[in-house]
DNA sequence: TTCTTTGCAAATCGTTTGCAGCATG
DNA sequence: CATGCTGCAAACGATTTGCAAAGAA
């Protein structure tokens, strides 16, 4: 995801207007590394600007997935989540707690995002790798059961 | 995915039974290319089992899912999609029409998805190449304003 | 002033759930 | 015949939509 300044000229550039909402979820999102979804977001940020609501929140997420400045994946537990990492990087989602962390680079190499594939014009990547995160691991299985 | 043979051993080995629903889900299933979704299998199916419901359909899916057989991910269109092959491959998705096809292995590696990643015991891999296809570029695209 | 964007509330709709009846082992 | 599974219909809940009012440019 681009600097709050450099998507200030972009949307204006294509005559659109930088609002206070739009302002306030980028700076929001820009470092974010927790995957927020729009319910974590409004939480976090409404105490800030009480007057936001969830569909405008829902506007200006889409919009940057749109622009190819965030990313929105699915973790199975029926929300979206969005990040503003766009390098070709994975996630591990547990299927059970749905905790979802970013895979080690060393354990899995990252993947270089062409432009192209295919004829597709490619905006953005997402990949996951779905399991049980030792925690549940341990919550499921007898002690006597243990498998390895 | 394994056989339908394996898949009525393996819910047989831990107390299941093979009802004619899942026996039909698990053939349809089976060697598809098409990524449905669950109304795209539902409509394939009602014909051949009249009683089938939706409600069945979504719990022999998730089953499937939660044994590792068959993956689930999200195109961006609200729906669901489904995909037998759990090799480490990856998709390309139109994020204006929502076509997916498989990315070819020459232009995307395939993954080597490791059974444990950072404590995690992994069960599935997913990966996607979100972008505008062919078709689409051309309908987005003003004659003059072509790029590339 | 003009035109985009917001906020509200209602609508949407894919997916899940509860439970009585049914079919498998 | 015991139990797991199915089908129905209702519930659910995240996301989207329509439109009048607000506020950037």
């Amino acid at each position: 995801m681009r600097s709050v300044e450099e998507l200030i000229e972009r949307v204006r550039g294509q005559g659109g207007k930088a609002t206070s909402q739009r302002i306030l979820i980028w700076s929001a999102l820009k470092g974010d590394v927790s995957h927020p979804t729009a319910e974590d977001l409004y939480v976090r940020l409404k105490p800030r600007l009480p007057s936001l609501s969830l569909a405008t929140l829902y506007n200006v997420l889409n919009e940057l997935v749109e622009w190819g400045e965030i990313r929105r994946f699915d973790t199975g537990d029926g929300r979206i989540h969005f990040d503003p990492d766009t390098s070709g990087h994975s996630e591990l989602v547990c299927m059970r707690c749905h905790r979802v962390i970013d895979a080690p680079t060393d354990a899995v190499p990252r993947r270089h995002v062409p432009e192209r594939v295919a004829g597709y014009r490619i905006i953005s990547h997402s990949e996951q790798y779905f399991g049980y995160c030792p925690d549940c691991q341990r919550a499921l299985e007898p002690a006597s059961t243990r498998e390895e």
